[in-house]
DNA sequence: AATGAATGAGCCTTCATTCAT
DNA sequence: TATGAATGAAGGCTCATTCAT
């Protein structure tokens, strides 16, 4: 047992310096590709801002496409959280609407840019060709699938081609937020209107 | 005089070869913004997909962000021209957005990929400096000022700030016409969604 | 005789309309290499300086640095022509001193900047190779050739090796009439001083 | 301690190696703008000369006229330190023009051209800004103190304006002494003319 | 003789990435 | 594991010169 728990003890602090490393990186880099875009962001910038050598930069990632797709993949997995948070079964469609708003202007003022950053600058990003789907159109399939959910429970309107009808539910959020931010509009405000519009746009 | 007017007949066809280049150079800037986006496209490219030396790109534009400029801005007059070609007055507003929307999604197939890279690059360009507003959110406004038109003769619901829902009427349009785009879907399931959904956000 | 008139009426004025746009070329040369120097000014700035076309420069020159060595040969002329105005036969060494001095000071003055444009940029000009003798250096030369008449007629010192103290006293004369240029120095005080300090160094 | 005693041992010789490629810059660059002049040396020279990638260059410098300006400055205080190494207190005027040419002779001897390189040069690098005072005119200045320390000795003729002469001297150094390299003279024989010279000039 | 659109070699500089330490 | 000096492909742009008109 004292074996184990030394053990454990060395586990759990120096053992792996690694992780501490990459977690100044992923600050550092979310904050240049936030403050100054993809292109403007050199890995040796980030590193520096990490308080690291260049070179540790790529003892975590093979390169700074790796990198960005990374700090994309996060921002993506916070806003779900925030979104799975909010969600709860048995809610009206204004309700599920307005809560899902909230979680997203939430996330856009306590990470300030960050939604932009990652959409903006991923359609530039595929050197040749791969081109991922982008960010912005994973998430408008995601709010198709929710309308096909609320359509399925008789709680929205039926009408729709719900593919078509999450991008554009998509896209009007994403407009608003970004313009919103740039534009420094009031947030509460920003919500109410565009929960009111999706919802009389939505509503059986 | 006769001489004059046979010497400027004469002069007039061979023309002096300067809009000639410039056309081309145009047109080639188009193609590979639009297909490889602002960063991947060099001057060089332009010049050479024109078939001209690269030098003579510059006889053209002072720099290359001139040159996308030039070309963001000449979509957008496109736009405008097509948009404008559609409104007359006295519509309803069902009829007033699916002109609109078939506006611009008849522009999007003639001029495929334009409006996206217009937008999609234009928020990168800036670097430090003038950062002019981007495209979308001023065609955002645009929408604002349409909303307050319908809302003055009560063709429109009242109830929205109208310069938010602007940018949202906006952000549908776009994120669907650019996910339609890469996906290839119907333009006229796209038209006849898009024009319920606003439709019915807007109505009185 | 009548023919012969007539010829050379046309002859003299129209004919040959080259010679007026040569000396627009040299006029406007003249002005651009003595303001921006030999690197800074192009061929097409000193044609659109002449009101020409930019091919017209290579009517009258084969390059640019023939178009500059063309300038300093005319520079030297000119100047040669001013000291060869003050020469007279029986001066005294004090008198022959200042005379040259007041020559070149007075150049300077209504051509200014030209004698050092002529000089600063001559050196740097040689693509390859030849390295023409530096006007300079053939000045030296000329001084010390100066000296030797002096000498041989007993009016200067002997003691000297003529090309040395030729040089010598060319490079006074350069620097103080340079650097008196660029600090804005009176002229008087200068040529007084430098008489006195060459007389000083000269004199039996 | 002891263990850090021996490290910093271990780190002082393999040595960081920056210092070593900034002194191989160094070298080339002084070679490359003596043998070339300026305008005709490339950074990418500068370091293929230094046996190093051009990236290199940057690493010491932010661009060329950096460089080349660290080279004129290097000369100075090169020159000036052989300059203090003669001038001792108490000696004649003689004696302190002697020494000093000897000291600038002997500078430019053993680093031919570079005086030159660093004076010719300079007053092209400005183009546009700030235009320093070139070195030539600097050292008139130094001269001018020189004479008028001198002078309130009594050890020399005070009927001149200091600053004057003083570029008057240094003008008459320099011409001899860069003809003087450029056609192969004699450096006794320079010397020791243009030390009487001076003196004549500015005995009592 | 005069023009100016066109050219492309060549310049200075940046930056993602490697590798010896 | 961490470092940062070193690298060179690549980029944007200029400019002396040519040539069709």
């Amino acid at each position: 047992m004292s074996t184990t728990t030394v053990k454990s003890l060395d586990d759990a602090r120096p053992a792996r310096r690694k992780p501490e490393s990459l977690s100044k990186i992923k600050r550092a880099a979310r904050k240049l590709f936030v403050e100054r875009g993809y292109h403007a962001t050199r890995p040796q910038d980030i590193a520096r801002e990490a308080g690291l050598g260049h070179g540790t930069f790529y003892l975590h990632y093979p390169d700074k496409r790796a990198c960005f797709l990374a700090f994309v993949d996060d921002a993506r997995e916070e806003l779900d959280e925030y979104l799975r948070a909010r969600r709860q079964p048995g809610l009206t469609l204004e309700e599920m609407i307005a809560g899902a708003l909230y979680a997203i202007f939430e996330y856009s003022e306590s990470h300030p840019g960050v939604l932009n950053a990652a959409m903006t600058d991923e359609a530039i990003i595929d050197a040749e060709g791969v081109a991922a789907k982008p960010l912005l159109d994973r998430w408008g399939l995601d709010w198709g699938q929710t309308l096909r959910e609320l359509v399925a429970d008789g709680r929205a309107f039926s009408g729709y081609d719900s593919e078509i009808v999450g991008q554009a539910i998509l896209g009007a959020i994403h407009q608003t937020a970004s313009e919103g931010g740039r534009s420094g509009r009031n947030r509460e405000a920003v919500v109410k209107n565009l929960t009111r519009f999706l919802v009389r746009a939505l509503a059986l």
